[in-house]
DNA sequence: TACGAAACCGGTAACGGTACCGGAAATTTC
DNA sequence: GAAATTTCCGGTACCGTTACCGGTTTCGTA
């Protein structure tokens, strides 16, 4: 009736063999079928080859619970990501990829872009022992003391996708600023000469690093840069929406539109359409991240294409990396993504 | 010089207190630290509020490897998905949402569509002992030993989306039936007569759950079935591309399709538009699951969409339930689709 | 022959908690 | 005022495995 009563329901699991049945059945002691069925070099052949019979025939399983608690490594991976769309699972694919071919798992968590839910999770996997993080922050995420705790414990960081500064760690990412580069100069180089961005959230580094490349793109091409062709808004097809549609009502309208997202883009798409222009011809259009719907809309959009798969697989390695050396020197991984040029943004023959 | 190798390069793992240290402290026993920190009745409320207090300066954290070995409980629930692509993404949000609720960690990961991925998930899962498994079983999986072994075990298990009736366990699925049904029976009701499904996979129990309800609409409204309009292929764009040139090749040709997913759906599109045909006039068009990208295209596609959040909640749901009780019927909760009509099937005013 | 070094194996103390048992002190009951 | 309860707390045996410290045996070599 008591409140505080935990309950650990009695069920009558069938028992796991265990080491010491191994030893009782061979008459050896539990230290030798421990050193056995890790290879070790102090047992004969004779007795290894007989307890790996009998571990096979009672069907022996490690109990990795055990052996983690008296070793005090899970050989688990934390991971912790705001979300698990299309360009986050992908990543992920990639984490899980590389971790389980060396032998570890990986505890995947949603934290919804909600700071409560990255401080929940990143606590659990604190008690539960995970051997480290790689975590993708919050958009809400200001203070970075549940990172920290990690770091206090000694146990590595890999910080990808979206990283901020705060967390002192190796790093993996994207080239954004390359990104918005590149995304900028095809456009300028399409002839398009009053280019508006849709920059996402003020603060978010990916959307800074964006908007850097597409600045150093109009300045190398001696464009000026209006003011009123910088919006800042979430990364949201609604919010594109009403932003492109505000834009296009000004006379000095942009001719191209460059959003740091696929999801904006069709936002931008479905505006430009409601006001009667045509891509490539009246407006360019690119958008970020390369998403599949891309090459089904009419017309087919442009983008910029991360290598989504391999900065989970880099981000791993590092990780894992991280984790069998003493050595931590701070790294940034920078991977270049590559634009796709698709109609919305084609304007001449090449 | 980085300044931050330095602070990394020490390895100073900050020891963890535990309840001995908290015990020191205060001159009390192990025992009586442990039943105050989960608020056992007898301990008065003096020293458990010392020892809470303590604990708090000590920064205490319990150490759940330790707690879960001691009670053969991890509170952690497997999940096994063949990927993560939206729909599944989505269910397992649900399961997510409902288990943090409950105090549960969730473990997810990728089979890939692998069988050999998923047996060796479900081994790594066994031996850190999770308390169970919520598992969508890859499309290769034919033998269900893995699976079993959960249940030798004693450990439940929860079935979802994709499931089999090897596995002897409680159910969440979509009623894919229903979904077959009101899809077909719509197509008719806009008109169309000669209706051909790209039915997924022969073996796979969802392909032919969909089957059965396009099969009853027929029925139901004295249509007769056409084997030639019935085709089985891969869940795939490309497959569905090549399957409905061909089928659009025949003099009798089908006039509406319904694609057991939307990627085949997308296939099945470009191949009428390279026919020149003309949705919903000449053909009507209608997929399964309801992803973002159907409302974009041109024209807009009907959809059937299943409530995927609603199942993952279910299915985490009903696995907690099971944990907590001896009881174990096996149920199935089956959760009805809806119909989403648009463009591509709409071929008469309502 | 003897002696040191390998080679092989056993005993045991941890790891951090929990759960039971039992017992002393405080409180109630008759 | 003694007996019967409560209330509160300490002692201890685990859970399965590993790491360390020894101790035998075997074997090569002086």
């Amino acid at each position: 009736m008591n409140k505080y009563y935990f309950e650990h329901s009695i069920r009558n699991m069938k028992k796991q063999a265990t080491i010491k049945d191994i030893a009782k059945r061979l008459n050896v002691s539990i230290s030798t079928v421990s050193r056995a069925l890790k290879n070790a070099p102090d047992v004969s052949n004779e007795t290894k080859a007989s307890i790996l019979a009998v571990a096979e025939e009672l069907h022996y399983q490690p109990n990795r619970l055990a052996v983690s608690f008296r070793v005090k490594q899970t050989n688990t991976i934390g991971v912790i990501v705001p979300n698990l769309d299309y360009v986050l699972a992908t990543m992920v694919k990639g984490i899980d990829e590389v971790a389980l071919e060396a032998g570890y798992t990986v505890m995947v968590c949603q934290s919804n872009e909600s700071f409560g839910r990255e401080v929940l999770n990143t606590s659990r996997m604190l008690q539960s022992l995970v051997d480290g993080l790689i975590i993708s922050v919050s958009s809400e995420t200001k203070t970075f003391d549940h990172i920290k705790k990690f770091q206090e414990r000694d146990l590595p960081i890999v910080a990808f996708d979206r990283i901020v500064p705060e967390i002192i760690a190796p790093n993996v990412i994207l080239d954004n600023e390359y990104g918005g580069y590149i995304a900028t100069d095809h456009l300028i180089q399409q002839g398009y000469r009053n280019i508006a961005i849709l920059a996402g959230p003020k603060n978010l580094g990916i959307s800074n690093a964006r908007m850097d490349g597409y600045l150093k793109a109009l300045k190398e091409n001696n464009l000026k840069v209006d003011p009123k062709n910088i919006i800042h808004c979430d990364f949201n097809q609604d919010y594109a929406y009403f932003a492109t549609k505000e834009l296009l009502k000004s006379k000095n309208r942009p001719d191209a539109i460059f959003t740091i997202s696929d999801r904006m883009a069709i936002g931008a798409m479905i505006a430009i359409k409601e006001k009667g222009l045509t891509m490539p011809t009246d407006i360019g259009l690119i958008g970020f991240n390369n998403e599949p719907m891309l090459s089904l809309l009419t017309p087919t959009i442009s983008s910029i294409e991360q290598p989504m798969f391999e900065i989970g697989k880099m981000a791993a390695k590092i990780f894992i990396e991280r984790l069998h050396s003493e050595e931590s020197a701070i790294t940034t991984e920078v991977l270049k993504p590559i634009l796709l040029i698709r109609e919305s943004s084609k304007r001449k023959l090449i």
